[in-house]
DNA sequence: CGTCTATTTGAATGTACTCAAAAGCGGTGG
DNA sequence: CCACCGCTTTTGAGTACATTCAAATAGACG
């Protein structure tokens, strides 16, 4: 089994080398090169991918043709839309490679074996959920009480890893601002040093 | 058992009578008053609640002392800090009853043993969670992408019951605009008509 | 080297906030 | 029963933060 996948399972739950194996036989490795899609608007989301290496962004665009960007994930991170995986529905987000990227890909038939087979499998996919679910909540409240700036340093001292490799253009869609204000902030950043 | 609780749970999975029988051991009721704290921050969330009646909000206070909502739970929601709860840490939040309140309450112990005891549990709560995953997903793009005045005409469309409960302060505070402005939405949206 | 995209900058604009004050509303006690 | 008190809601004037639009500059890639 993947190492990566193998110890990033680890943190939540115990699997015995079996279990893990077995596990390991339900997905698939996958390459996405630079700009190409894993999933558009409109598709159902086939499967939900934990990425290897790369980096990608889960965007979706509004009435007004702006792109905003739920989230990005680089290697150890999970990657899917959740509600059309889950619920097999089309989709309202999209999926991007910002560069070459390796995945590995569960489907939805696969993913329900897997909870039938082992069940500890619930149990990860629960607890890794939470803690999604929990950085999502303190991003909304975060999204209120801090301005715009708090924000930006907020996201380059939590997420250095990300921050290197995407435009600011990316960063200021995560941050729901635009980018030619992210450059004004950079700027102010700047002179006060 | 509580057939509100019992309805709730069905729309997610199936239960024996038994097994609906044994998860209603592990909960009790309690009632709180308008006002009164079903959890202040710094304490430890010991409770997992489920909403009979009443209304409550869950929110912090930021760094300049201002409020800000999270999420308000009625009738049939389900209530807790999952952070401070699952991980048994000092929580950020308060949760405080609008009106006086009744609520069943399950605690942490109750609730690893009704994991154990009846799988189906976990998996009753991996789908809770995933869907109020999606839904804050949702609310994140929304603030990115709508006006105040669109969150706020979204509110009232798909959250009446919560609506007719609340102050606009407290709306305000969930929306994350000042409740001076959302008089002001209104206005404008009366001079329409 | 040329093209495409990202970044920076500035001026004008707009959305939402702050502060202060008035008006409305509901509950409570005398 | 009504007067009062506290809290909510409204309103307006002035202000601040962030956007829009346009143009210049810088950087990346084939």
């Amino acid at each position: 089994m993947n190492e990566l996948l193998k110890q990033n399972i680890k943190r939540h739950i115990n699997l015995s080398e079996d279990e893990l194996k077995m596990f390991n036989t339900y997905f698939k490795t996958k390459v996405i090169h630079k700009k190409n899609y894993l999933l558009k608007a409109g598709e159902v989301c086939k499967y939900e991918a934990f990425v290897i290496k790369g980096c990608f962004r889960v965007f979706s665009i509004d009435k007004n043709g702006n792109e905003n960007v739920l989230y990005f994930a680089i290697s150890d991170w999970w990657l899917s839309d959740i509600d059309s995986f889950t619920n097999q529905i089309p989709s309202q987000l999209f999926i991007q490679a910002l560069e070459d990227s390796e995945i590995l890909l569960i489907n939805k038939s696969n993913k329900v074996k897997a909870y039938q087979e082992i069940p500890k499998i619930e149990r990860l996919f629960r607890i890794m959920t939470q803690k999604f679910l929990v950085s999502n909540q303190r991003r909304i409240l975060q999204n209120h009480s801090l301005t715009s700036e708090e924000r930006y340093q907020y996201f380059l001292a939590n997420y250095p890893q990300i921050a290197q490799k995407i435009t600011n253009i990316q960063l200021a869609s995560y941050l729901g601002i635009t980018h030619e204000f992210v450059s004004k902030i950079r700027r102010k950043i700047a002179q006060k040093k």
